[in-house]
DNA sequence: GTCTATAATAAGATAGAC
DNA sequence: GTCTATCTTATTATAGAC
């Protein structure tokens, strides 16, 4: 029997998540020690660890909602509506990533991460398999009702972009979190004029 | 007066580059101790010490490395030719990536730690002004030579370009870093079809 | 310049009281 | 569940001999 309600113990959680993704944004992963956690969420050691086995798992749990939150969001885009073109797919989802938590740099620490942490990287794989599958039915529906393809030729040319869509979309993020005067809105004007639209 | 001569040092500088190359391609800039370091590169701690003040002299050294390698090539790519044409570009850009010192994972680490550390960071902006000329230079060519622009639209249209161009190339990067099973070929096969050629 | 041995510190995690 | 105090280990960097 819990002590406490689940409720009470899911939003403590997200509270040191939320801490978390603060100090790691500020220090990095590596560079963020669990004192400078633990003072950012005004909380204890004790407290901490008794909801995170330990760093690892908090930066796990950070992960998961930095990378998680746009996915769900460009899920529900669309619907009902006539489907949208890829130059619009991507004007949608990619101007979202500097409100919400996805915020380029720690998507940019995150990539860095994965690149040493297998189950980062495992991570990772799922989001963009989601990703990907979003992104392909809705490039197959827009060939189709507004190229006037049928399903296969369709289905083809939606995997032929794929790719180079995702690319984009990566690249967006890459230069939004290097260059202090990165332009998203010259950058989304190019993906209208050069991306089928 | 030098104990020894230029070269050598360059030489021992060059032989400790490689050796913490290795290490953080294995364990990640943080991941990785001086002691790792130490191992791989078969000296002891005061030779190393002798040639870098520390780990994090070593990290900008890699970083150098890293990120400039192909920059450099791609400058002497098509000289004296008639002007590649974006897609051409690219295409002898990013394969390159994956024989070279510029492996995909360890920009993405760069690049994460570039969120972090000040100094990474410039040394990333220097990188990508140098890459942004060259693109830019190719693109303009192309387009008064093959698209029959006069200058200043020329100049206009690679622009335009060049942030997608760049964006391009950094999500080949992500995906081959990411991705056990990126298909590099498609990849370039698409960019051939969707970009100006 | 390079080696071995070690000093100094920082960090993750735990123990026990409340 | 949470707090304070602390244990233990790992890590960077240096000292001094050769």
């Amino acid at each position: 029997m819990p002590k406490v309600t689940a409720e009470y113990r899911e939003a403590r959680r997200d509270e040191i998540t939320a801490a978390a993704i603060r100090t790691f944004a500020n220090k990095g992963f590596a560079g963020a020690s669990m004192a400078d956690i633990i003072a950012e969420s005004g909380l204890s050691a004790g407290a901490i660890y008794g909801h995170f086995a330990g760093k690892h798992e908090i930066m796990m749990a950070v992960a998961r909602e930095v990378i998680g939150s746009r996915v769900d969001d460009l899920r529900e885009f669309a619907e009902g509506r006539p489907a949208p073109s890829p130059s619009e797919v991507l004007s949608h989802m990619l101007p979202g990533l500097s409100n919400d938590l996805a915020q380029p740099p720690l998507l940019l620490q995150v990539w860095g991460q994965a690149m040493v942490e297998e189950g980062m990287r495992r991570l990772l794989w799922e989001v963009f398999a989601d990703l990907r599958h979003v992104y392909a039915s809705y490039f197959e529906a827009w060939a189709r009702e507004h190229e006037g393809m049928d399903e296969t030729t369709a289905r083809a040319w939606a995997q032929r972009l794929l790719p180079l869509a995702i690319g984009l979309g990566q690249g967006f993020i890459v230069q939004s979190a290097v260059f202090e005067d990165f332009d998203a809105e010259a950058y989304l004007a190019s993906l209208r004029e050069f991306l089928p639209h």
